[in-house]
RNA sequence: GGUCUGGUAGUUCAGUUGGUUAGAAUAUCGGCCUGUCACGCCGAGGGUCGCGAGUUCGAGUCUCGUCCAGACCGCCA
């Protein structure tokens, strides 16, 4: 028998006890006459006593090093000195019994909570830097968040039903993986971005509620938050309308707030429109956890021969409050940030509110005090605060700001880290413009409905055409999202004709599915949420990685298992395949 | 594809205008130590300064190239 107990159960009820532990060796005090040795395993560490009353033994545990696997027996004592820091630190173990199950090497670094890896070998040897508390804590918390969505989704009939890894390419959207067919020399299979049409066709199939926690792959470059695969929380309805479905996945949301954080939402979700969120904080996922709206001051800043403002189709601006002491040095710090081609506006106008009421800014040569104050009111800003004003073209400069408001925000502590603000964005467009294939592209997705009353429009404007998609934002992290989605076979063909789909395109690429809507297809829609990205928020990361037991590196790869990598002409032959660029 | 930051002992880092034998902490190894829990004290070993060119009397330090890692932009319905 390996252990009677883990390591990290046992308390004062168990003194008395003779019990069997077995664990990795996380520490050695080794004192001259007595000897401390911590034992690890995944619950917790408990100390074992070796005295020199049994010579033996003592010399045994002075042999062992840091993260060798042993097993003890040994009898629970209460502690002369306790160490309140530990769960079991009343209790220690005098050992009667050592056994080594395993040597080990010096691991390249301290298994502790603050270790001395740096983040590159600790993904070398990620199974080493999964064994300390504070990665390890990670992945029982992603556990605990799929047992809850589970959990509520079950109580709410939905079945969990599994889709294929190897289907089809599809030319809308990411760039697909792709693994070639051994069989059908030639022809490739691909990796679903998401399990989209399998979902609609269970619907038609009349599996009414359907869910999948299911990897999705998409070979675009990464970011903290991107992994080339990731996993989704993935669900779909039936006879359901947008209503019903941004209240059940609430639901769902409000379950893991309330069973995961110890959060209770007792109010609906805040609902914004697309339109809403760029206006008033320049993103599709505003963060609210501040506030800090955008103020458009277009009409009100011209005709005073500023050509800059006079020019530009929008003008807009945040108050910083407090910020009117702000030094030559820290404006020029926030033009420079604003200037970065990442943000990318052309300069920053400033305007202080000083203490004494007076008003100073970067534009004084065109703006009377009076007219100053007139921007000023329009924010009901105070004495001591500082209005940040970007002109220029709409779209972009609204974006702008929206990076200024959240750097802003970081500068002055705004955000609360304790404070969770969801809400869902809603009525997105239906249609995105793509300048560079010159034609439009789905926002969402093909399968995306439009708003009923926004209909007529695709004919004549489609670009103002809303479509019934919706995003669950918290802190502004975009969780999940999803639509209601096209039933109807003409507006579908209608869509990918919008999307420069020759019918035979249409047909080669989603024939089956266009089949499917002739027999039946039920009113559905859905949604799907980034469970790594959700479990990154509830456990205050900034990074997906940290949340996944086996991430990828910012270049795609696995420096643990060394991949991707070359395979074998033998390999290549049978696949009928030529690589025609030697690797670098 | 682009921008930026970094690469020095097992590890995390410092290293001045370019100038003697490249340091600290920690880890490791040895010695001492019976209540430690970041144990303590004494001592030792440990370096292709990412790699390759170049400038120079002399390069960890400057220049160019290259590789690796990270952040971001493009991209990611």
């Amino acid at each position: 028998m390996y252990r009677t107990h883990n390591c990290g159960e046992l308390r004062n009820e168990n003194i008395g006890q003779t019990v069997v532990l077995s664990g990795w060796v996380q520490k050695i005090r080794n004192l001259g006459g007595m000897t401390f040795v911590d034992i690890r395993d995944r619950y917790g560490i408990s100390q074992l006593v070796f005295d020199d009353k049994n010579q033996n033994l003592c010399d045994k545990a002075r042999e062992l090093g840091r993260e060798y696997v042993i097993k003890i027996q040994g009898k629970v004592i209460e502690r002369s000195n306790k160490n309140s820091k530990m769960p079991t630190g009343d209790i220690e173990i005098i050992v009667e019994e050592l056994t080594v199950l395993n040597k080990s090497e010096i691991p390249p670094f301290t298994i502790e909570e603050n270790t001395d890896g740096g983040d590159e070998l600790r993904m070398k040897y990620r199974y080493l830097d999964l064994r300390r508390d504070s990665v390890k804590k990670n992945l029982i918390l992603r556990h605990k968040m799929a047992h809850e969505v589970r959990n509520y989704l079950d109580e709410n009939n939905f079945i969990e039903i599994e889709t294929p890894i190897l289907i089809k390419s599809t030319p809308e959207g990411a760039r697909d993986f792709v693994v070639p067919s051994r069989m059908n020399k030639g022809e490739f299979y691909a990796l679903p971005q998401s399990p989209q049409v399998f979902k609609q066709l269970l619907m038609i199939s009349g599996f009414d509620r359907y869910y999948q926690i299911v990897k999705c792959f998409r070979d675009e470059d990464l970011r903290a938050d991107r992994q080339p695969e990731f996993t989704q929380i993935d669900c779909e309805m039936s006879f359901a309308e947008q209503e019903d479905i941004l209240n059940m996945f609430e639901g769902l949301a409000k379950h893991l707030f309330k069973n995961i954080k110890g959060v209770d939402f007792n109010d609906e979700f805040l609902r914004m429109t697309w339109a809403d969120a760029m206006k008033y904080y320049g993103s599709d996922k505003p963060d609210l956890r501040f506030e800090m709206k955008f103020v458009d001051l277009s009409e009100i800043v011209k005709g005073n021969n500023f050509k800059i403002f006079d020019e530009a189709e929008y003008v807009g601006a945040i108050c910083a409050e407090s910020c009117a002491s702000y030094s030559r040095k820290q404006l020029d710090a926030l033009t420079d940030f604003v200037r970065r081609p990442q943000v990318g506006a052309k300069g920053l106008v400033y305007v202080k509110y000083n203490e004494d009421g007076t008003f100073k800014s970067s534009v004084d040569k065109f703006y009377s005090q009076e007219d100053l104050k007139k921007w000023a009111d329009a924010f009901s800003a105070k004495p001591g605060d500082l209005l940040l004003i970007l002109s220029g073209n709409r779209n972009e400069t609204l974006t702008s700001l929206g990076q200024l408001r959240l750097e802003m925000a970081n500068r002055l502590n705004l955000i609360n880290n304790n404070k969770f603000a969801p809400l869902w964005v809603v009525d997105f467009p239906l249609f995105e413009w793509n300048e560079e294939a010159k034609r439009y592209t789905a926002m969402h997705h093909p399968f995306t409905s439009p708003k009923e009353e926004d209909i007529d429009m695709l004919d004549t404007n489609p670009g103002d055409v809303r479509a019934n998609a919706y995003d669950l934002v918290i802190n502004g992290v975009e969780i999940g999202g999803g639509s209601i989605r096209i039933h109807d076979n003409d507006v579908q063909q209608k869509m990918f004709k919008l999307l420069g789909f020759s019918k035979e395109a249409a047909d080669s690429q989603f024939g089956f599915l266009m089949n499917a809507f002739k027999y039946g297809a039920p009113p559905h829609g859905g949604a799907a949420f980034g469970l790594d990205r959700w479990v990154a928020l509830f456990s205050g990361l900034e990074s997906i990685r940290d949340v996944i037991a086996f991430p990828k590196n910012n270049a795609g790869r696995d420096v643990m298992i060394d991949s991707p990598s070359i395979i074998s002409d033998e390999q290549l032959k049978e696949l009928n395949l030529k690589v025609t660029k030697e690797p670098s």
